[in-house]
DNA sequence: GTTTGCTCCTGTAGCCACTACAGGAATTAG
DNA sequence: CTAATTCCTGTAGTGGCTACAGGAGCAAAC
């Protein structure tokens, strides 16, 4: 059994996010020393890896509490499982291209910025009726 | 003179967020009517477009607001716009590049899932030690 | 055995940029 | 004149943490 800050270490989840997870009901709520300290299992570590990569590929937190029920579950898990990832998967993509036209858009408006001119031509583009959206 | 309703029409701001931004001091207080009505000139109108053009953009709050005192100051203002926004563009370029790796990795996970089988691939890489990150 | 220093505890508030009420007042249309 | 609409203020909630404050447990050095 390992404190918080073993556990903190080992799965990569900050301290406070972990107390933060508990708070929430996302990961199960560990036992206690004694002391009134948290200890935490090789389990419940790995719990909490599984969460932090889940959140590392941007997946929301409600979308991960579901994971967790499927790994419970154990049954038809890997078809809703990859419904949620492609369901992911198209939001990252639909960022992806809202970022590309944005960059787009900055870099046209920017150009024309050389720096020591009085006005702006990319503040004016904004401010002036008729352009962009 | 235009009531909130119509301002937030003409600049496509929520009227909430019109109020918000006059809250955080985003935007100046504009007149009120006897009634006690907020009343918006074309001028402050087109201040509030900027400002959601420039969200359009990603800028933050904060960076909008030193636009704003650019284009009122006058002064040297190009170099310092085109340094905030070659700042932006490379944080965007960051994100894309981050949120391409995640896809990356997303689609390998995923790729292992076919619907029916018992226990889930891509749940199994995300607990088990010695996978990804 | 006590002092030092580390880790841990709870509870609350802050971050960003909004959004969503509740409960009431003013204006406008018919 | 009434009914419908718009507006007002103030507060609280969103997601996913992060950062305290103020205190308690615990291990090792002296």
């Amino acid at each position: 059994m390992f404190t918080i800050g073993k556990a903190s270490e080992q799965s990569g989840v900050n301290i406070e996010t972990i107390r933060y997870y508990e708070r929430e009901g996302i990961v199960p709520k560990p036992g206690r020393s004694p002391g009134g300290r948290r200890l935490y299992s090789t389990d419940e570590i790995a719990k909490l890896r599984f969460v932090r990569r889940c959140r590392n590929l941007g997946f929301p937190i409600l979308i991960i509490q579901t994971f967790l029920s499927l790994t419970i579950e154990d049954d038809r898990s890997c078809g809703e499982v990859k419904a949620l990832a492609e369901n992911h998967l198209d939001e990252i993509n639909a960022k992806i291209e809202n970022l590309t036209r944005l960059r787009e858009a900055l870099l046209g408006l920017s150009a024309n910025c050389d720096d020591g001119t009085a006005t702006c031509p990319m503040l004016d583009a904004l401010m002036k009726d008729g352009f962009y959206a």
